[in-house]
RNA sequence: GCCUGGGUGGCGGAAUAGGUAGACGCAAGGGACUUAAAAUCCCUUGAGGCAUGUCCUCGUACGAGUUCGAUUCUCGUCCCAGGCACCA
């Protein structure tokens, strides 16, 4: 054992240990229990960030704990690797797409190997493989068959800057989630996915996913958007038209005294024609199919809108309802139509009170007076219905039922439910993608390339255009193809898949990753299958996790799968933050054009005083990003590992501290002398395992705290994922350690400093693998065991001394202090406390109403 | 506006079934070693008070409440972060 800690000599050496040995390599062991451990695979952006280093550090953790629990564990890692920036980074450095990605693969996987991570790299999955996505093709086949993809033209997210059509998850704040452009609606023929289909489903489950955080539980019902209601139908005056409209206030029909209609709604041009009102009806809907449905709906946006020249007839008492298009009402949501009630919501209401329209108060608040409901602004809340015919004195809650029940009862309308999710539009304009493998025939419409001519390879040559267009529109080798049903020239389709495709069924590839003749080997996902914990960034949220559940869902009754949640637990990692550095005129510096004089930081380019701004998520544009690899190169792995685990738990924000950093690399060295000061005088002492009572006083007191810690590791480990304190645990024991001189000791202690010592080792070990095996093979243990080794069980008998700290208070007041053998009854315990000098000073002269004794804990007296 | 989290020393964070608030680490100050520095080791460190103690008072965003006892439970208020938002 050398006499100082070398990093990266120990990290170096194990690291191809583990390679040549395929120490992570694992098989389906029906014999053995699994454990399927995943992190969000990367996207191959270029080089590893410190976001990846720590969730993958936390899911390394895991993974090796498992392990030594006996666990057979499944740690793939793979790249997400289709996607824009790669076409983009291609077009900017006049390259190919396929060799960026390729090339970034190479050194992020470089950088991975670099901090330890026991992944089985035999099942590394790259999904801009034809050997990956040849099975997203077939799925998609499957999907059309069994009419779970369609093809429609609508109106659709486009991002000019990017080029293509974004879902609507994609669309943040009415800006491309990628580049930050604005979006725009444009009217484009589209593959969906009828993830609508599962709407319910998807919602129902969200309540029965008890692994995950409910934050992400939440966001998913919110985007599911589920409102019950009714729809209802008014019938136009003087046509057979009617009108269906889907409201969540049925109760407040007989308040209803206008109709609103999205300019987009099919009957405005047919009931406004011939009109007088035509011409600004026409004027209003071309003004609107301007301006993007995201602008449309802004914030506090003015309700307008125009009378199209029509009325419809409220179907519960035959009132005349002017028929109006408005720019909030929306093709989108139910029906595009909405009975507009001014007097209980407020977009009703702001519209009534522009254009003059009556204000009908058909819901009253306990106790208010109907003069003053609906004057400044709507009435949402609950109350009696009023002015409603039979149902006037009726709670409004009560009511919506047996208004809907009225309506089924009349024909007039139905019990109706309406979600805000959408299908998933999957149709991308761009090179870097999978290729939907469909061929467009004259005659036959849209026909699935045939199983056996799978797949359908995206082809390599690709002069991508300034702009971002995809070149497999004028790739007529690619697009002329004979249709697959009767043989006459088709076209192949040109667009490429979402990237969210890929990554909504790559876990469960990982289980047979190499199987040529499925989509994966049904016996590998049955054992493997469902993920046991999955760890990755709360931005995906609602995009990654709810496709994921949708793909599982579609998987399952094609009866490809026997579950339906594809992910047992989830843990959400914080992000990783550091302050912002920022000169007055070169705008934000990254930290080594930081210069330190004292306290302050300077411009390194101007040399003048640079202000230093809030914590932030590191990102290159706030330029207040560190590198992992020069990390590594500084101080090795394991304490870059060390500081990702210690600084914070990993569900909340990490603040990056340089001299945290330094900390945990100072620790490891401790860490190290604490061994080498021992290592000649234990190399051959076996560790004692006993029973505590057979030992001396002082050996028996650090028999019991190294217990101690193996419990607290162990539980902080196994319940909550608290890495800190699970290190805090493990520097106590070696703070206590650290004071014990070897001279000063006689042998009766050695063996109990061994356990101790190796304890250390052992738990360390998932956190710090690399110096943790070295030092485990210097102190003569078989080397590189460490790993495969079994998580240490603690001793009940060895968990608490043999006295006890009690504590004294006098009404609530921490009063005095004192030690007690542990096995001393209440008696004398309460005899002790009230013995105590101090506790005498304030319970002298006093009547003692009450005393309450807390076992092994505390005394209070109650004056 | 609605829905989730969260607010504890100079800082990151502990306190896992209502029972010693501030574990562990960072920073800071003092000391030892050294010609010196680095490294290392030791001590101090929530605020205030004096009688300097096994001392007292205050203290977990703020205000109430329940309790012998509240960072922890209940109600109200303020602030911060994230998500959703003319969704009929």
């Amino acid at each position: 054992m050398d006499q100082k800690y070398h990093p990266r000599k120990i990290e170096t050496r194990w690291q191809s240990t583990w390679e040549e040995t395929k120490a992570y390599a694992v098989q389906a062991d029906p014999a053995r229990e699994k454990y399927y451990l995943l992190e969000m695979f990367p996207y191959p952006s270029g080089r590893i960030h410190i976001g990846h280093v720590r969730n993958y550090t936390i899911g390394d953790v895991v993974a090796r704990y498992k392990r030594m629990c006996g666990y057979n564990v499944l740690h793939p890692m793979g790249w997400d690797a289709f996607g824009m920036p790669a076409e983009n980074a291609a077009i900017a450095n006049n390259t190919h797409p396929a060799r960026w990605t390729y090339e970034n693969i190479a050194v992020m996987r470089r950088e991975l190997k670099l901090l330890g991570f026991s992944y089985d790299w035999d099942r590394e999955i790259t999904t801009c493989t034809p050997d990956y996505y040849r099975w997203e093709q077939w799925l998609f086949i499957k999907m059309y068959e069994k009419d779970m993809v369609y093809r429609k033209e609508s109106y659709v997210n486009w991002c000019d800057r990017c080029q293509t059509v974004l879902a609507n998850e994609q669309v943040e704040a009415g800006d491309c989630w990628r580049c930050g452009d604005a979006v725009r609606q444009k009217k484009l023929w589209q593959w969906f996915f009828r993830i609508t289909d599962y709407a319910e489903d998807l919602l129902e489950y969200c309540d029965r996913l008890e692994g995950w955080p409910e934050r992400v539980t939440t966001m998913q019902k919110n985007w599911i958007g589920k409102s019950t209601g009714a729809e209802i139908e008014f019938p136009v005056a003087g046509t057979d038209e009617v009108i269906r409209v889907f409201t969540t206030r049925p109760d407040t029909i007989y308040g209803a005294t206008f109709m609103c209609l999205a300019p987009e709604h099919p009957l405005v041009k047919k009931l406004s024609a011939g009109k007088a009102q035509q011409e600004a009806v026409d004027q209003f809907v071309e003004r609107m199919s301007k301006e993007s449905n995201v602008d449309r709906v802004q914030d506090n946006q003015e309700k307008e809108g125009v009378f199209i020249g029509a009325w419809c007839k409220n179907p519960v008492n035959d009132r005349k309802m002017p028929i109006y298009i408005a720019n909030f009402a929306l093709m989108e949501y139910g029906t595009g139509a909405v009975m507009s009630v001014p007097a209980h919501d407020q977009r009703d209401f702001e519209f009534a009170k522009k254009y003059g329209l009556d204000i009908i108060v058909v819901i009253q608040p306990e106790g208010a007076d109907e003069k003053d409901i609906a004057r400044s602004e709507a009435y949402t809340g609950d109350g009696v219905m009023v002015n409603s015919e039979d149902f006037s004195g009726m709670a409004n809650t009560a009511g919506k039922s047996a208004v809907i029940d009225y309506f089924e009862k009349h024909g007039i309308g139905t019990r109706s439910v309406n979600y805000r999710i959408r299908d998933w539009g999957i149709s991308r304009q761009r090179y870097w993608g999978a290729p939907i493998p469909i061929i467009h025939c004259d005659k036959c419409g849209t026909v699935p390339v045939s199983e056996k001519d799978l797949p359908v390879v995206l082809p390599e040559e690709a002069d991508l255009m300034e702009g971002g267009k995809s070149p497999l529109g004028v790739l007529d080798s690619f697009v002329n193809v004979p249709c697959p049903a009767c043989g006459a020239p088709g076209r192949r389709e040109t667009d490429t898949m979402d990237t969210f495709v890929e990554s909504s069924w790559y876990f469960e590839r990982y289980c047979s990753p190499d199987c040529d003749t499925a989509i994966f080997e049904p016996g590998a996902v049955k054992y493997w299958m469902p993920v046991d914990q999955y760890i990755g960034g709360v931005e995906h949220a609602v995009m990654h996790l709810l496709y994921s559940r949708y793909f599982t869902r579609v998987l399952h009754d094609m009866g490809l799968v026997d579950f339906k949640e594809p992910f047992t637990r989830l843990l959400t990692q914080g992000m990783v933050c550091k302050e912002t550095v920022r000169c007055e005129t070169h705008g934000y510096l990254y930290p080594e054009e930081t210069q330190y004089r004292g306290e302050i930081p300077h411009c390194a380019k101007c040399g003048s005083p640079a202000e230093v701004g809030r914590v932030e998520k590191m990102s290159k544009s706030k330029k207040n990003v560190i590198d992992p690899n020069a990390l590594v190169e500084n101080y090795g792995a394991d304490t870059v590992r060390l500081f990702c685990l210690f600084a914070a738990p990993p569900e909340r924000d990490l603040e990056w501290s340089e001299q945290g950093v330094e900390g945990s690399f100072r620790f490891l060295n401790r860490i190290w002398r604490l061994y080498y000061r021992w290592i000649d005088r234990l190399g051959k002492t076996k560790p004692y395992t006993g029973e505590p009572s057979s030992l001396p006083d002082h050996a028996r007191e650090l028999y019991i705290k190294t217990h101690q810690t193996i419990k607290k590791v162990t539980d902080d480990i196994e319940q909550r994922f608290h890495f800190n304190t699970a290190i805090s645990a493990v520097m106590e024991l070696s703070n206590q350690l650290n004071v014990i001189e070897p001279e000063q000791e006689d042998p009766s202690i050695d063996g109990v400093m061994r356990f101790a010592l190796d304890s250390i080792a052992v738990l360390l070990s998932p956190i710090v693998p690399h110096i943790t095996e070295q030092i485990w093979e210097a102190m003569g243990n078989e080397s590189g065991t460490l790993c495969r080794r079994q998580w240490p069980p603690y001793r009940d008998d060895a968990l608490s001394s043999d006295t006890r700290v009690i504590v004294v208070q006098v009404n609530g007041k921490l009063r005095g202090r004192f030690e007690i053998d542990a096995n001393a009854d209440d008696a004398a315990i309460k005899a002790r406390a009230l013995d105590d000098p101090n506790v005498v000073r304030f319970i002298e002269d006093k009547e003692i109403k009450k005393v309450i004794v807390v076992k092994n804990k505390l005394v209070n007296i109650v004056l």
